[in-house]
DNA sequence: AATTTACTTTAAAATAATTCTAAACTACTT
DNA sequence: AAGTAGTTTAGAATTATTTTAAAGTAAATT
């Protein structure tokens, strides 16, 4: 039960709830999962917890930087009349976006596009923050 | 009233809802916004719609390529047990996440970082689909 | 060890974004 | 002018997430 230390030196209070996410997350393989998914596999393990539990726990993982969030702007569908090939800038804080040119950013190198599937886009996201 | 040709020649019927829309959205300047946004600049413009309509609408456009969606993984927070330094395939039909490890991608120019605000993290998103 | 304090969990309600439904409407075709 | 296929609408439904306030628990203090 690593767990236990792991949450203590991320210097979280290591509850029951915590320590059977952890378990569950932190066992060697990188995943990706919704809070949806991760109560599936709770339930599963012959655990209970609240949706909100889960919600509240993810967050707190993800602010002492257990792991991270795919960004995902909100969860509001933002559109842009922009039809240039071209990038953003994301206000971490109020979720505004700014158009980066497409001169300003250069992409060197492209990972292989996975065999049976073709590239339909490339989005870059810089996130930024006031620095104060 | 050149909409009208706009959109016919994107291959949508004309309607008066799709013209009030075009009408507002291509102006000239570019711009971000949400469908919440744009039906209050409806209603300001003196029009009145349904937002299930807007949300037709904006769909229908981003089909036909008249505008485009920023992109936004669904509406459901992915988390990711990677900590490394990573970016994503995104299957836009499935929206499976894959990782992209950090050496099969590399930028060569990042844009300067607006003034007042400092880089917080680049996420860079390659949407694929199946090739068939 | 018992008490206190601060943080956590929970169920349930609330909120927010978006999609669905089915009826009424309207643009285009004949 | 009439038919039909696509569109709009209000409202209900769905889905994701957050809030609330009460009950529970870990850690700090006595």
């Amino acid at each position: 039960m690593q767990s236990k230390i792991k949450l203590r030196n991320a210097g979280l209070r290591p509850t029951n709830q915590r320590i059977i996410i952890a378990d569950l997350l932190f066992n060697g393989s990188n995943r990706h999962f919704t809070a949806e998914n991760l109560l599936d596999e709770i339930n599963l393990s012959g655990n209970k917890m609240s949706i909100a539990t889960v919600y509240n726990c993810l967050k707190r993982f993800k602010n002492v930087g257990l792991i991270n969030q795919v960004e995902s702007i909100k969860d509001t569908a933002i559109f842009d009349t922009n039809m240039d090939f071209h990038h953003h800038f994301l206000d971490e804080e109020t979720g505004e976006l700014t158009d980066i040119k497409n001169n300003e950013i250069r992409l060197l190198k492209l990972p292989e596009t996975p065999e049976g599937y073709i590239n339909s886009g490339v989005d870059i996201i810089i996130k930024i923050k006031k620095n104060n």
